[in-house]
DNA sequence: TCTGGGGTCCTAGGACCC
DNA sequence: TCTGGGGTCCTAGGACCC
């Protein structure tokens, strides 16, 4: 049987806590990080969680049940350096390491044990480096494969360790709380509910054709699970597969000159963001979210992938314009898709069109930019229409 | 004072091609 | 005059995750 060699690692309660470790103030007490006029928990302290706070949930409902929350707005840049400090000290243990989110990632450590010992004794090691080079605790989940390794870190946070041996995992599976399984969410639940399942190991009393039927794909890869095989490997490298920037607006609009200025900050944060990855985009994608909280997306293939913001406006403002705005707005973003790495030469590039030399113009545009966002930081620059947010010249 | 922002994967229908 | 069928690409939406 397959020994308990993948390890999934959990910071705990990440970005608040990191919070309290830059802000020795904010220890102790109840912090949520989030924001906005109209946002959500991203994470609360534990000391937050303790009145009900939890992620995803709206600011002000937080504060209704918690009305000594301090909320902090986040500092992504913060958390991703963290972050990468962390991936680095994971590094050491094993190669074999996939990031999954900014605050977790697995580990294998199968073939290690010369090295660094038995599983947990690098369970234990990772969390005694990780506090000591970050001042952080995660959690950690040991197991025979990667589907009940991230359910076991889950089990004792924060600071935990926990592991599932080849011989408890039936027993495990057999009682797990279906809601718990990775993929089912509220849906799913509902619909396994319907069919009398709250465990896992009642999954193995259908056939593979009946969950097939009501889940679709998913509905095999949960009777795999139910019968504990999970054979997916820790994959290290990871290509992007889309890129995007979208907001929230203060308030619904249907004004669509203010639409269009946030579409154009938006169309030069993710064409950055593509330069910066040696990447360009074949999809560009509007995504609109209107006040009856329904999500509508436009998408727009193009003959040539692209990388300038001037390119992403354009096709994203196109989208825009042909959208009814029955309702009024209250998220606008857009979405890059479709990526392919910029070593790939552009045809078009052969031919000297107007269309290509004006393009060209505003990719020059786009690499000064990107030269003095280098070098001064970012923003320091900016297009006029940007600086006055709401303003857009006709 | 309802419900962020960044992603991934799946589904399903239509176009189009052979 | 009855409408095959498979493959791929594109588009829109939905579920889910952190």
């Amino acid at each position: 049987m397959a020994s308990p060699t993948i390890l999934h690692v959990d910071m705990d309660a990440f970005f608040a806590s990191v919070e309290q470790l830059d802000d020795p103030t904010l220890r102790g007490r109840c912090v949520a990080v989030g924001g906005g006029q109209r946002g959500v928990v991203a994470a609360a302290s534990y000391e937050a969680r303790k009145f009900g706070v939890r992620s995803a949930m709206p600011i002000f409902q937080a504060r209704q049940r918690c009305p000594h929350l301090i909320v902090v707005p986040p500092r992504r840049q913060r958390y991703a350096e963290l972050s990468q400090r962390i991936m680095q000290i994971l590094g050491h243990f094993s190669p074999l390491v996939e990031p999954i989110s900014i605050d977790e990632a697995f580990v294998d450590v199968g073939g290690c044990e010369r090295l660094h010992g038995t599983a947990r004794e690098t369970g234990l090691a990772i969390k005694t480096q990780i506090r000591e080079q970050t001042g952080l605790s995660c959690s950690v989940g040991i197991a025979p494969n990667k589907f009940l390794a991230k359910i076991a870190s889950d089990l004792n946070k924060p600071d935990g360790l926990t592991l599932i041996t080849a011989e408890q995992m039936m027993r495990f599976i057999d009682d797990l709380p279906i809601q718990k399984v990775p993929g089912v969410g509220p849906r799913a639940q509902q619909r396994l509910a319907a069919m009398g399942i709250s465990a896992l190991g009642q999954v193995r009393g259908f056939s593979e054709a009946q969950l097939v039927r009501r889940l679709g794909a998913f509905g095999r890869r949960l009777m795999e699970l139910a019968r504990g095989h999970d054979d997916s490997p820790v994959v290290v490298e990871s290509e992007a597969k889309s890129m995007s920037s979208e907001i929230t607006l203060d308030q619904d609009t249907r004004d669509r000159s203010l639409l269009a200025t946030h579409l154009l900050a938006q169309a030069e944060a993710v064409a950055r963001d593509l330069r910066r990855h040696q990447l360009r985009a074949r999809t560009i994608t509007l995504k609109l979210r209107s006040a009856d909280f329904q999500r509508h997306t436009r998408g727009q293939t193009l003959p040539q992938p692209v990388d300038s913001a001037d390119a992403i406006y354009a096709t994203a403002l196109g989208l825009l314009n042909a959208f009814d705005l029955n309702q009024p707005i209250r998220l606008i973003g857009v979405g890059a898709g479709n990526l392919q790495s910029r070593q790939v030469p552009l045809q078009q590039e052969l031919f000297a069109t107007e269309e290509n030399q004006h393009r060209r113009q505003w990719e020059k545009v786009d690499r000064a930019l990107d030269a003095i966002d280098e070098r001064y930081g970012r923003h320091c620059v900016m297009r006029g229409t940007l600086a006055e947010p709401g303003k857009t010249k006709k």
